[in-house]
DNA sequence: CTGAAAGCGCTAACAA
DNA sequence: TTGTTAGCGCTTTCAG
């Protein structure tokens, strides 16, 4: 490996200053145009960078955001981040992504290692294992540290600072209201244990939505998943759980689950049973990714506006970012959308 | 925003020096007992975060690996994403990723702003805007500024670095020697432009196997999509054509896609148009994510492991970081699998 | 056991 | 028009 131009490299070579160089790398007018002309020239020839690490720590800043999600091949932080990235960009500022696969550790240990000088400030959906352990003292030291974060999605309400989330439970309500207005009588629910802040919100959702339409809600009709079956061998039991529901309870004719997969799952289990979608059996999921748009029938889903998260997340954090003043925290709760398509038949 | 604490401070405040705080932080022996706890107790009390920053300044490297992939939203990239972190977590390097959204403008962006000073080297995958545009500057300006690079997926023969690639013609080759060992005799085939390399090398894959097993090959059963329908209403004219391709061609027994999106909306389209799968038509894709998994029927798929791919390249990176003596460049070829689901009758 | 000083690459105020 | 100097936060050698 061969090692990087510096100013001071190309100043001892053409027997100038190293502060001449770094002006007239710049255009200032305060050097000569011939000068000018040779330093570039032989900057080009060395291929000389600037370092950007020299210019954070002369700045104390770094005008990049960080960006800590749990899981990458989730549909939905891809949008987030995709979200995050364009707006952040935008506005001059650069992304950096890191990953915490839902473990703890591996949650502190990103933290620690960008908080210590690489970003100014981090956008942040916390782990699974986080949620658990209930241990977020990574969180209260960085941000006693001096540097803000935004939460999102997954929400911590001990934690203050700025968040932005989706009105899971309005969203969920909703769903299920179109599913009750479409005529479904006995809606099954798959959702996660409810440690999982969302899957207990939808749940919530999913029972207000009976009450206020004055329907009778049948508790055995509620599949807990325990975990989320997405590796493909834990798809196994997770369906025959549901089959196993659709036995016991043939009156079932509508299914609401609280993310794709598990929704999905449903319709793919109806489907084999022999049930005709959406004749027999409506479905509605809670995140609208790809698997949603290309399931067969295409299922109707409550769209989450990833990108706008982000873009929101993005606007809060380089607000406190860029103002002295520390203000109250806000959080800002964004709408769904319930996107219709072929596995219900809602009116309108 | 408050700051953050430094070394300086702690110094200033205990009355000790600067090299005392630093030594004692880090549990030198030098250091009495009783300053290091002070010292210790009271960086505890200040949030004291060294920073990282200063600290790549110093010893010129950042045991961090920076990762450009032109998108996100890919179940593929995340895959080798996933792969990329886990292997460089193990072997203590940090992993930084960036996004060029398939722009090159964007990832000569992202380039220049990682490679002065962020990290130590790059994983990359090349966005279509610069196969277009054939303009690799930026990727040479980065290897001669001794900044080494690993290309994977996407190829690019005359830039000389280390690459690790997936065997598409052989695995494509397989994929329809299967189909035609299954019994289709007028195999589909949907693809790309031939810009894109792997769409190219997959479409040799397919005629290949058809020279190979002495199968006519009818050059009208070749669909070329001139871009990637990955959005919802990009799915509307993908059908079309293939619904026309359909119409004209009733022999067709089987859909070869070279992704998952296209032999996915094969299948939808056939299905609508009344045909049963494996029975009446037989469907393939590359690449095996989500989607393939949660189809219905399932989908068999040739499966690249992007894990591996990822490991793979994280390795070759750090041998080259770590040892001073630049070798010459390998290209590491990594074989596919053919994943069988219920899209097909494989014997196997 | 503790501290002073140099230096990593760069910028900017100030001097010449 | 060019150069000197100090300093961003940290480590490390060398003195004390």
């Amino acid at each position: 490996m061969k090692k990087k131009a510096t100013l001071k490299e190309i100043a001892n070579e053409l027997g100038v200053s190293i502060s001449t160089v770094s002006k007239a790398l710049k255009g200032s007018t305060e050097i000569s145009e011939e000068t000018t002309e040779k330093i570039t020239a032989f900057a080009k020839l060395l291929h000389y960078r600037p370092n950007n690490i020299a210019l954070s720590l002369k700045n104390r800043r770094t005008k990049t955001i960080g960006v800590i999600i749990p899981e990458i091949v989730h549909h939905f932080f891809s949008e987030v981040i995709q979200g995050i990235e364009t707006f952040a960009n935008e506005k001059g500022y650069n992304v950096l992504i890191a990953l915490s696969n839902e473990s703890f550790d591996k949650e502190v240990f990103n933290i620690d290692t960008l908080a210590s000088g690489s970003i100014d400030g981090f956008i942040l959906s916390v782990s699974k294992g986080t949620l658990k352990n209930q241990d977020f003292h990574h969180l209260y030291e960085t941000i006693n540290q001096g540097m803000p974060i935004v939460l999102f999605d997954r929400q911590i309400p001990e934690i203050s600072c700025d968040k932005v989330i989706v009105d899971d439970f309005q969203g969920s309500r909703r769903a299920v209201e179109a599913l009750i207005g479409a005529g479904c009588k006995h809606i099954a629910l798959i959702t996660t244990e409810d440690y999982v802040d969302v899957g207990f919100k939808r749940t919530q959702g999913y029972l207000d939505a009976h009450t206020r339409q004055g329907i009778a809600q049948n508790p055995d009709l509620i599949l807990r998943v325990n975990d989320q079956f997405f590796s493909e061998d834990a798809l196994v039991p997770l369906q025959s759980r549901i089959k196993e529901m659709f036995l016991l309870h043939p009156e079932i004719d509508g299914i609401f689950g609280v993310n794709e997969v598990y929704a999905l799952s449903g319709m793919k289990v109806a489907q084999r049973m022999g049930y005709k979608i959406p004749d027999d059996l409506q479905v509605v999921g809670f995140t609208d990714g790809v698997l949603s748009k290309h399931a067969y029938p295409s299922l109707t889903s409550v769209k989450q506006h990833g990108q706008n998260i982000g873009r929101e997340a993005v606007q809060m954090l380089i607000r406190r970012l860029e103002s002295e003043s520390d203000g109250p925290f806000e959080t800002k709760v964004l709408q769904t959308e319930l996107v219709q398509r072929e596995s219900t038949r809602f009116e309108n």
